[in-house]
RNA sequence: GGGGCAGUGGCGGAAUGGCAGACGCAACGGACUUAAAAUCCGUCGGUGGUAACACCGUGUGGGUUCGACUCCCACCUGCCCUACCA
């Protein structure tokens, strides 16, 4: 089909670097405020300058930059922005491997990583780039700390803490994951450490944060997050001991309350100590050594046997002043609720096995009505259904649906408890003991306590000069002068807070600073945010869901009460795509040999062969193994696409009216489909539909539709609806074709709808609901006409065997369905 | 233990409740070529049949419906999240 000689051969190599120079010296991409146009903000998650971008990247970054294009193309003015989130543990822990000094490993890696990005031809709008690690950014980081800490959203405090041993930091709870609680970097199982840290009050927002009303989220995404919250409703009730402390406990079964037979506290509970009686010390003493020792892993471990330890204290039940035991256990976490609980072993299974096994009694306070009458002695298994309150003194006989209710009630009338609400969510620890992070502005004065520093001596730089390999302590500390200062308030001699913040408290905030990357006067300049706010779409890794996407949502509203921000939410619509994995299906890892690197695609494809197939491949949103012959297939689809618009055609012009009609119906049909999967981010069908398409032009050329009318508006949207997914080659045709720079600033053709109208269509016949024929009869038959023509089928009669027709079903325009 | 997602040819996948397997990869047959690559034409879910065609077929079992890959219920398998959460 190609005769080299006559037309240039497609060569990819040489067309894309000379467009991306041609646009970016044209700033084609640049996107400024423009009060006539709509804005359109898309963001993509940015990337850690880890090395090499990745072909994770190249499948996250396409569809949105493809998708990007085609509404600037429809007409709104776009903003797409990129940036580096360079601080944090993995450029640091690759640094020490290497010994180079983090800041340089990190800048190289950004400037080899923009040298790749540049290379995927996408629209980022470098000028709006954004670094965290540069000093003008970090200023702002620690700006927001200070406007958190003076608003009582940052405090201090020394509590058992995340710690992981290998990047020797503490974490947040977030960071820590799976059955092994490890840390979220490096892997390691994390430990228990007591230890005087900076949280952030992300807690107050937590019912804020189950709203997603205003949002188009991932229902996924919507889901880990209320979990991750995990409210529950419940009670507080005020347990006294003997002593005459109140003891505080959180239950979600008030109704349950009469059965109550003991009560257990976590190890570390402060009250343990004073209930604790003489003869019970030591072993009680022992027990919690033994917890402490043993740390989260093997405590939190549901299966173990439920051990526990006698304090020798007592306290009165509330509701019926009945005295009961005081134990330790494991079991109870002092982390969650108030660490202690009150024990109903008949009606939760936890607390069943632990009074079997330490023979503790066991009284039945529900009936659930489907079940035989429980007696206590027989029983296997604690019964959590609800049901009837028994045994309950005065509501002794409350049906189930009610027991709730009555039971708070009662609680709140006699003044020993109240409806209450817990939560899983824990306050956002962010201090790190690591070098590579901005440091927390703040000053400890040995008069004024913990002072921030001013705004306007931000930014508390890093030094340079710092020994980084990490110790456990903050190598801050290690500096010879960078910790000693004065107390902005008093004067007097003090040090400097040598933690760091964890690297999310950067990404936080930069879809604010890409408004404006350069701006000195505040975070971001507030024109920009009044133009370009809130992000329209944001795209990227489910990963993030109870990690980035919940603190990006809790910096926007607590900066929104702070008035810094507006509005509910920061990004309105979320998107994630899947994962690619290897060809062997496994996860892509250097260690398993099976990493697929885009630069040496591009150097073997072209970018444009390598987008087209990475939104073709796979669905998006679930992402598949990598298939490094498939790849073959859309750079077929380009190479013919190339030959189709260039290669002159043997009896051109002289198509029939029914090759131009149907040309014409498969050009705008087609065009239909693209835009509406455009719309829904069904990106492979795009792409499938551009080879289907071209599959008919390439007939169509054959028949003489070449030189046409009808061609050169093939040609011209075809060329537009390609050009989001492999933007080189359709700028190359579509100037090569004769049209005005640039086919990005085109608009988005129009369907004729018209055009896609069929003049003939398949009717399908079935019987009894199989297909039986199918007839191909004009667009407008009429229910009548159908039937009867159905009905006359040769096959039809063969199936009926002559039994009349129960009924005939007809569907316009689809089919009928004859039942007998 | 709790929650979520997924299950369609050898593979990736397509299909507003209405022709299952579009499009592509791989494979096979053929054309072109000294040859290879590239390109082009054709076949390509299973069983039976020379064929026309028939039957079966979207993880399993039920249900709703004239009609189910699609909706509902239960289960199986895989992946992900979460977990003594009181």
């Amino acid at each position: 089909m190609s005769d080299p000689t006559r037309i240039p051969m497609y060569h990819p190599e040489e067309i894309e670097p000379r467009w991306q120079k041609r646009w970016d010296a044209d700033g084609l991409y640049e996107a400024d405020i423009d009060p006539d146009k709509e804005k359109f903000y898309a963001l993509t998650m940015l990337p850690y300058p880890s090395g090499d971008l990745h072909i994770g990247h190249w499948y996250a970054m396409t569809p949105s930059d493809a998708r990007a294009r085609f509404k600037r193309m429809q007409g709104y003015n776009v903003m797409f922005p990129m940036g580096f989130d360079a601080f944090g543990l993995p450029a640091e822990n690759a640094a020490i491997q290497r010994s180079i000094h983090p800041k340089e490993w990190t800048y190289s890696n950004i400037d080899n990583m923009r040298r790749q990005l540049r290379s995927m031809g996408a629209m980022f709008d470098w000028r709006r780039e954004a670094i965290s690690a540069d000093p003008e950014y970090y200023k702002w980081t620690q700006w927001f700390f200070n406007q958190f800490f003076n608003n009582d959203l940052a405090y201090q405090k020394e509590a058992p803490v995340d710690f992981c041993p290998h990047c020797n930091t503490t974490l947040a709870r977030e960071q820590v994951q799976g059955e092994d609680r490890h840390c979220e970097r490096c892997g390691t199982p994390v430990i228990k450490k007591d230890l005087r840290q900076w949280f952030f009050r992300i807690t107050n927002y937590a019912d804020e944060l189950l709203d997603f009303s205003e949002m188009d989220w991932p229902d996924q995404v919507q889901t880990l997050q209320t979990n991750w919250i995990n409210r529950s409703e419940g009670a507080s009730v005020i347990f006294t001991t003997e002593g005459g402390d109140e003891l505080e406990v959180f239950t979600t079964r008030p109704d349950t309350l009469w059965g109550a037979t003991f009560m257990v506290l976590a190890p570390e509970h402060p009250l343990v100590q004073k209930l604790t009686t003489a003869e019970q010390v030591e072993a009680v003493a022992e027990y919690q050594d033994q917890a402490k020792r043993m740390g989260d892993i093997q405590r939190e471990s549901a299966d173990r046997e439920k051990t526990g330890v006698f304090t020798g204290g007592y306290a009165i039940n509330p509701v019926n002043d009945e005295r009961i035991p005081i134990w330790i256990a494991d079991y109870v976490l002092m982390s969650y609720g108030t660490g202690a609980i009150m024990a109903v072993p008949s009606h939760d299974q936890r607390d069943f096995e632990f009074a079997r096994k330490y023979d503790l009694p066991i009284i039945v306070v529900i009936q659930p009505a489907d079940i035989d009458p429980i007696v206590a002695d027989d029983m296997t298994e604690a019964i959590p259904a609800k049901g009837a309150m028994v045994n309950s003194g005065p509501l002794t006989g409350t049906p189930g649906d009610e027991a709730f209710d009555k039971a708070v009630a009662f609680l709140e009338e006699r003044g020993v408890g109240k409806r209450a609400v817990n939560y899983r969510l824990r306050d956002w620890l962010i201090s790190r003991q690591r070098y590579w992070g901005a440091p927390i502005p703040i000053i400890h004065c040995e008069k004024c306590g913990a002072v921030p520093v001013p705004d306007e001596d931000l930014p508390v730089l890093l030094p340079d000069d710092v020994a980084w390999r990490p110790t456990g302590e903050s190598p801050l500390k290690l500096h010879p002068t960078w910790r000693h200062t004065t107390c902005p308030k008093c004067g007097g001699k003090a040090e400097r807070e040598t933690d760091t913040m964890d690297t999310f408290m950067c990404s936080s905030w930069y879809h604010l600073r890409y408004l404006s990357p350069h701006y000195s006067e505040g975070p971001f300049d507030p024109e920009e945010y009044n133009y370009w706010m809130p992000v329209d779409i944001y795209t990227g890794g489910i990963e993030h869901a109870t990690m980035h996407l919940i603190y990006t949502r809790f910096f926007h509203k607590a900066l929104r009460d702070l008035g810094i921000t507006r509005g509910k939410e920061p990004m309105l619509q979320l998107r994630n795509q899947g994962m690619v994995l290897g060809e062997d299906n496994e996860k892509m890892s250097k260690s398993r040999g099976n990493v697929i690197s885009p630069d040496e695609l591009v150097a073997e494809y072209g970018a444009d062969t390598v987008r087209a197939y990475l939104m073709f491949f796979a669905r998006w949103e679930l992402g598949a193994p990598w298939n490094s012959s498939g790849i073959e297939g859309s750079a077929r689809w380009l190479r013919k696409v190339w030959y189709l618009f260039l290669e002159p055609a043997d009896h051109a012009g002289t198509a029939s009216k029914d090759v131009i009609k149907d040309l014409r119906r498969k050009v705008h049909q087609t065009l239909k489909s693209v835009t509406h999967d455009f719309e829904t981010f069904s990106f492979n069908t795009i792409v499938s539909g551009l080879m289907e398409l071209l599959n008919e032009m390439t007939t169509a050329k054959a028949e003489g539709a070449f030189g046409t009318d009808a061609w050169q508006e093939a040609e011209s949207i075809y060329l537009r609806m390609m050009a989001p997914v492999s933007p080189h080659i359709a700028e190359e045709l579509w100037m090569k074709a004769g049209y005005d720079y640039s086919i990005h600033t085109q608009p988005w053709p129009e369907v004729d709808e018209a055009a896609t109208k069929e003049e003939e269509l398949t009717l399908i016949v079935q019987v009894n609901g199989k297909l039986r024929d199918r007839l191909t009869v004009p667009v407008g038959i009429g229910e009548a006409e159908a039937k009867a023509a159905s009905l006359e089928s040769e096959n039809v009669a063969s199936f009926l065997e002559g039994k009349t027709p129960k009924k005939v079903i007809y569907v316009p325009g689809r089919l009928v369905n004859i039942v007998v």
